[in-house]
DNA sequence: GTCTATAGTAAGATAGAC
DNA sequence: GTCTATCTTACTATAGAC
């Protein structure tokens, strides 16, 4: 997996050793949270000396920071830019395009550094600013508005249910959340994921059913 | 608010000290997490020294413990005990049941102290074992058992439309779930948490009619 | 059950040689 | 950009007097 991470002036870096640094922090911070975690403990990992990382870091917030820089640009990525919108709720139904979100989010979650994070999002999601933002603005706002368009590009259309489409993209959005957290958990656990799949088809299926789409 | 703290082997706590470290503990974590949170700050709030907390807890673990104990407490009191549901399903219509559940719930939440448990619930969530089997156990799978067996018989009734009492519990449900940690964030940042009511209001009006019943 | 005193460790961070 | 060495502070926890 290549991956770019960028630094806190959105440059990409390119230093191996950073890029080790941030990723021990990253699994260290996961399992420890941040303040669970030291310097200490992420310098043994990547097996370089304490002092050494301050060439790379300012101190260890940076570090903290320049992991939710990263993840940001990543959530971004979950989404179809807005200009496609009107394409998929073209070509389209409704099933398909909840499925192929799925298809997409899953692979951002299938990545082991980006569930990483999202356990790191939850811990620190009361205390970090950035932490907070990502959540609300750059998760949960974002799906909110992609998925309200494209119900009502696709009511316009009749090819869904007329009915206020932004309760319809919380109501079927909303309802993912508590399973991502199900799946961190068993993810982070090393358990199964299956019952995961499987509550997710079921509400596809159920919403679209609600919107007088039969699958 | 006259409250029961209880010790690991469940008695009441009586020590007005004990009551103290631990209220002092919850408000401290819940801000910057069990390990952000030193036992020095915990007895500078108290306004005792260091050493007198070891008295009342055998180390800094056995607070966090002490607290979920609480909490699991506190949770088994948001549902109406198992036997009382026969009753409900007769008496109640769908959305007064709905309602009556949001009043209970809110009142557990709008409990300074549960609110801030809450809050390191999340913090803990993938780290610590009683986190997870609360927020597990203790909250989602009974509140899902709990709703599923009322809609079954609310269904039975021909209150409600007939369709798989579970996937009702859970389409019901899990949205309330990221509501409940903006309201949490609001709360936290001090903000008014109107526009929560709101979304829980719109919530249920839209469940109701999913299942024929028109509120 | 509170205190003082202290042990022993670990934390974040810097100076300066190479 | 890595190292050794060090600073300073903070951490959890215990011993023992009152």
């Amino acid at each position: 997996m290549e991956r770019t991470y960028i630094d806190l002036a959105s440059n990409p870096i390119a230093s191996p050793t950073k890029i080790k640094i941030l990723e021990a922090a990253i699994e260290l911070f996961s399992k420890r949270g941040f303040s669970g975690a030291s310097v200490r403990d992420i310098t043994n990992e990547v097996g370089i000396k304490e002092s050494s990382l301050y060439k790379h870091f300012k101190n260890k917030d940076e570090i903290l920071e320049t992991i939710f820089a990263f993840f940001r640009k990543e959530a971004d990525k979950i989404l179809p830019p807005m200009e496609h919108l009107d394409f998929i709720a073209e070509k389209m139904n409704l099933v398909e395009f909840l499925e192929r979100g799925m298809q997409n989010f899953k692979r951002h979650l299938d990545d082991e550094i980006n569930q990483k994070i999202w356990r790191i999002m939850y811990i620190e999601l009361f205390r970090h600013p950035m932490a907070k933002d990502i959540y609300r603005n750059g998760i949960v706002k974002r799906t909110v508005d992609c998925l309200e368009v494209v119900f009502a590009k696709m009511i316009e259309r009749g090819k869904m249910v007329t009915r206020d489409p932004k309760r319809l993209a919380i109501e079927y959005q909303y309802p993912l959340y508590p399973i991502i957290v199900e799946y961190n958990l068993l993810m982070s656990e090393g358990k199964s994921t299956e019952e995961i799949d499987a509550q997710v088809i079921e509400h596809i299926r159920y919403f679209a059913d609600q919107c007088g789409v039969t699958s």
